[in-house]
DNA sequence: GTTAATGCAAATGTTTTGCAGTATA
DNA sequence: TATACTGCAAAACATTTGCATTAAC
């Protein structure tokens, strides 16, 4: 088991200073999350991979996403579907809102979050680690065709 | 809290006037839903279910879940574990804090979040349907315990 | 050279589905 | 009586794991 706090500085730094080895699986896979920007499930991670690394193993990418998500890497998210969701954290931080009807996830700064989350933990005597909001909804557009 | 002849009724109600037949095992597990008040899964309820009814199988479980949240009598949580959680509607609206060391769930109030709504769904122009927050950390119990 | 990481295939665990029998309206 | 609902078993999914091989250190 890897025993890892949040750590700063680059992905390969990361990996060096935890003892992981730098392989070209994942690099690739981080170059691929960092690409895609917005939100991945594995499958998708695994075919977007298999293009640059056709013999990469879909194994190989869930092993990899569990270790990024340890490493302070990637956010794994569960949206409405069965699967989950990848996400390259990048500095800002951030919430979902979520179209129910064509599934276009728009990002949103949310300050009131660190309120909320000192007031929670203090109330009931929490450690909180990490506040998510989620908003479900129709977008402008899917509202607008509905009519 | 929870007025249980009156989720009764109306529950029935529902059933009916959606014509969906009022069978016993439906009954069993709106009433189940009901008892366990909190967070169960499919296979959780299925346990409870089968001491009443030793011949319910988990396929109708999963089936009537369904159902019900098509109806609105219950509501669909997927916290970090892999498998969804089940709630059975009360009138009052409350959001999740999860233990991830003992899978503790509480509930909290959070009247922040119709402004947050209202706030978001103008900015993006999103006509939003559903707010949710979750909250993760350590509870008090885990957080004495790890020091 | 050691040992962690990989690829493959098989296993796991949850949820869904096809179908014949059963019970509700 | 007609047909929606159920139970069962098998299928379909996403995800994990065991093991021999490969590659990073």
């Amino acid at each position: 088991m890897v025993n890892v706090i949040k750590q700063k500085g680059s992905a390969r730094q990361i990996l060096d200073r935890s003892s992981q080895r730098v392989t070209a699986q994942r690099t690739l896979l981080l170059e691929m999350l960092r690409q895609s920007g917005g939100h991945v499930d594995a499958d998708e991670l695994y075919r977007r991979a298999r293009k640059k690394n056709s013999r990469i193993s879909l194994s190989t990418v869930y092993r990899n996403l569990q270790l990024f998500k340890k490493l302070g890497l990637v956010e794994e998210h569960h949206f409405d579907e069965e699967h989950h969701h990848y996400e390259a954290k990048s500095g800002t931080e951030h919430q979902h809102l979520l179209c129910v009807n064509c599934g276009k996830v728009v990002e949103f700064a949310c300050p009131v979050s660190w309120k909320l989350r000192e007031d929670i933990g203090k109330q009931y005597d929490f450690d909180i680690t990490g506040v998510e909001v989620r908003m479900t909804g129709l977008c402008s557009s899917c509202h607008t065709k509905e009519k």
